[in-house]
DNA sequence: AGTATTATGTAGAACGTTCTCCATTGTTAG
DNA sequence: CTAACAATGGAGAACGTTCTACATAATACT
């Protein structure tokens, strides 16, 4: 009573019955009358009880899942979140997320936190972390991974067809007449293998090579700054590029920032495309050609098999979305 | 040995000694000798235990913090969290953000939820509920309010000053030659008072009286279609307003597409202004004068007011944060 | 009618911590 | 030299669930 918190006694006492009584019926296990089930959910209902999550940690489910945040500041984030939050909204399951951060050990200290308060389930999106580190996890728990290519022994992997994505953008520009595209990518980290920027940066050169072009890949990094110097340097050659595709949307913005400085129009100078389709990219003033991934169908995929996953699945999965070019304006023939 | 998990008992076996000593160590307790100390803490390194979050819940802390977000898709909770995590950083404190949705059912759910899972302490981020709703989780479990004025009795409350901020802009269009400023507020959601777009339109309509002009609020909401369609009605009007100031950005963003299509140029014939200085606001294709609120010391502030509150204190106390004016090239001074 | 089977309810032992007593030392004061 | 006390380590009872075993009651089968 002092403690103010209902528990599975207090309702046992309530409706006349024991404690794994109430417990069946929580659960709905088996082996309970249709009498005994009336009697234990008024109690409960009286008592407004609610089963301490804690207490259930210490012998079975705990009911949440957690998905851990590389970058909350990665625009499309959202998408993901709400297609697994969707998914997951008539079940029991509790969705908490963990801002791990971009290094490594932040990272690695949130998967450890989520692994300490028993998770049922983790979604790792954009992990930074070696194999055998992803694999420690996967032995600790249920775990999909979600953006990252590759190595998916132990765990179940989502990810966007980025090879795909890539040449869908080339083909456009390509078809719309350039032959001088640029690349702008992401600085490589030592540790993380199979992420999205590489595969982006292969499926370019793959379908570069496929028109017979030659590639231009220049790292930076995927942010408004690498971006632009990124830009600055590719528009700055003599024989600067018609069209430059940056490896993300946040990167392709910096590059637009660029080519007003250099007092380039676009896309008459220079065409523009980006990957990720974030929400800005539609506004009527930046209208970025972008390759959209659906983060909704990415979250909801990774929702479905983590839950498969706890429930026993054990052969592993990898689901792979395709993604969608959206054409704005930042994209048109080059001057001839 | 089979579950694979290392538990207090393990490490006492190791060293030597009870599992109540190894739990005075992991809790830096009063009465351990200094060989006690050194031969228990190289018996954990050895072992790599780490305490089991929820088994700790059933006596005492956990050691989480949460942080519901009611809408995962503001631009500015970025900020927010990284203020409270890296406030947190140093402490034993893990943060889990909830995703607690629109819906004042869902946040509700989720709160409950937070609680169910024994967590230190809540801060809620711009809650949909009750004044009484708020309460009763107060009185469950420590709370820290952002962004939302009034009744704090209970818990704690960090809040932008949105009267000031709302003030500074006013000032800044009048200064410029401005009388005719119209302002966009999100439109009323009858179950929360003292949410940001009120207090703001309150303080749009203070500062336009203070400066002897006549007030003109129009309520749509706070999305981009939301300022869009209030813009396109503000414009159609014969004496259209000069200068627009939306209680939000992404709203403002709405009206400068509005603008766009209207075949107004900006600022000349119409300025514009935000709220919150989102990050594109900064975009160079954007530009958007706004008003920063700092989310990293809003963040940081309810951190430490939080932790303050678990550790004892109980007199409740209210932060307001000063905002500050970002003149951007979207106002400028109207045609004479 | 007697036995096998199924359905329903309960006891009680975990789960991994924390924390309140106690018990044992060693130290200091008188 | 004894009494009082501080410092240290340990026993064992919680905390709120789940779940295995078991007891009982009801039903089905010879």
């Amino acid at each position: 009573m002092t403690s103010g918190r209902v528990t599975i006694a207090d309702v046992a006492r309530r409706a006349g019955v024991s404690t794994a009584a109430v417990s069946k019926v929580v659960r709905g296990a088996y082996g309970v009358s249709a009498e005994m089930q009336a009697k234990v959910t008024q109690a409960i209902d009286e008592l407004g009880y609610r089963p301490h999550a804690a207490a259930r940690a210490l012998r079975g489910r705990t009911y949440t899942l957690g998905v851990m945040l590389s970058d909350t500041r990665n625009p499309f984030f959202p998408d993901i979140i709400e297609g697994v939050t969707g998914r997951l909204a008539d079940t029991e399951y509790q969705v908490l997320l963990g801002p791990g951060g971009i290094e490594p050990k932040t990272q690695a200290r949130m998967t450890d936190a989520m692994i300490d308060r028993s998770m049922d389930g983790l979604i790792l999106i954009s992990p930074v972390m070696t194999d055998a580190e992803l694999a420690a996890i996967a032995t600790a728990t249920p775990v999909v991974v979600v953006g990252r290519h590759g190595g998916a022994a132990a765990y179940d992997a989502v990810v966007d067809d980025d090879v795909m994505g890539a040449g869908l953008v080339v083909d456009h520009l390509v078809g719309l007449g350039h032959t001088r595209i640029a690349h702008i990518t992401h600085l490589e980290r030592a540790r993380a293998q199979g992420l999205p920027h590489t595969v982006r940066a292969e499926g370019y050169r793959q379908a570069m090579r496929a028109h017979g072009l030659a590639d231009d890949v220049l790292a930076t990094s995927f942010t408004e700054e690498g971006g632009f110097e990124g830009a600055r340097e590719l528009l700055a050659r003599d024989d600067r590029p018609t069209a430059i595709f940056a490896g993300a949307d946040i990167a392709a913005l910096g590059v637009l920032r660029a080519a007003d400085e250099a007092g380039l129009s676009v896309p008459e100078d220079l065409s523009v495309a980006g990957y990720d389709n974030i929400g800005i990219a539609s506004l009527n003033r930046i209208s970025l050609t972008s390759v959209d991934q659906d983060g909704h169908v990415i979250g909801a995929t990774a929702a479905r098999l983590l839950v498969e996953r706890i429930e026993g699945r054990t052969r592993s999965v990898t689901s792979s979305v395709s993604p969608t070019l959206i054409v704005r304006g930042t994209t048109g023939p080059p001057r001839p």
